[in-house]
DNA sequence: ATGCCTCAGCTCCTGAGA
């Protein structure tokens, strides 16, 4: 079984690019962030037409999330239960067994600002549900845009970030919480090129110069870690002409292990 | 650098992203 994640910046720019890349790397179960359109501006025919199902969650200009799937997708849930919340931020589905969560984890935007509280509060409210969520469903996967480093490893220039969003104490802190849960970063159960980033500014030549952040994860449950065969961050639509500031990640499970 | 780039919308500037 193999899944994704992948912030898109507007399925409405670049829908042409996840038709593509889902073409070119036919995955069982695809999440995405940022949608930015409304549910009724989801484009259900284009993944149907290419053999995909689909469960979205929209909302006007920000946000918005959806799962990908190639069979069904069973016991939607959209946000997080026993958290009161206006954004379009998480949704979750069982697939083949595996508990899918997909998640757009706020930006908080600058350390000490109201979306920055709101982001502490949603990362308890997260943790608060997964903890419950793991004990009815053993075999979950949390994947998304975290928003969050996990180290300095995650940043291209860890001195000059110290400190600021994606990179403080206080958000780690949470990340860390998440893993106390039971779960692991896939990424890391494999040996990396350093700087390995999921995302990359716009502005300056980000990419080109592999300015970036590791702020995409994927996670996998202890029961999952196991069957845990692979996970790679892919480059190539990052390369493209209107790219997402984001590449997928991806990682592959071996369910009959 | 109060910048750089990209996207949506109360759209030709602004807010937000990260």
């Amino acid at each position: 079984m193999k899944l994704a994640t992948w912030n898109v910046n507007s399925l409405n720019v670049r829908l042409p690019q996840v038709l593509d890349w889902l073409a070119a790397n036919p995955v069982d179960v695809l999440a995405l962030q940022e949608l930015k359109l409304t549910d009724d501006k989801f484009p259900h025919a284009a993944f149907t037409e290419a053999g995909y199902q689909s469960q979205w969650f929209g909302q006007k200009t920000y946000n918005g999330v959806a799962l990908i799937t190639r069979g069904a997708a069973d016991d939607v849930v959209k946000n997080i239960p026993g958290f009161d919340d206006d954004m379009a931020r998480v949704i979750t589905a069982t697939v083949a067994g595996v508990r899918v969560v997909g998640a757009y984890f706020p930006n908080g935007q600058e350390p000490g600002s109201e979306k920055f509280d709101y982001k502490m509060n949603w990362l308890k409210g997260l943790r608060d549900w997964l903890k419950t969520e793991l004990q009815t469903y053993p075999q979950l996967v949390l994947m998304g845009d975290y928003n969050i480093t996990f180290d300095d490893d995650d940043v291209w220039d860890p001195v000059a970030l110290k400190d600021t969003i994606h990179c403080t104490e206080e958000e780690r802190y949470h990340l860390r919480a998440l893993i106390a849960l039971g779960l692991h970063d896939s990424l890391r159960l494999f040996p990396q090129e350093p700087k390995s980033f999921s995302w990359w500014d716009y502005r300056d030549f980000g990419f080109r110069r592999n300015r970036g952040l590791r702020i995409d994860h994927i996670l996998v449950s202890d029961a999952l870690k196991p069957r845990v065969r692979a996970c790679h961050i892919d480059k190539t639509p990052r390369k493209n002409e209107r790219p997402s500031d984001h590449a997928p990640v991806v990682v592959e499970l071996d369910l009959s292990a």
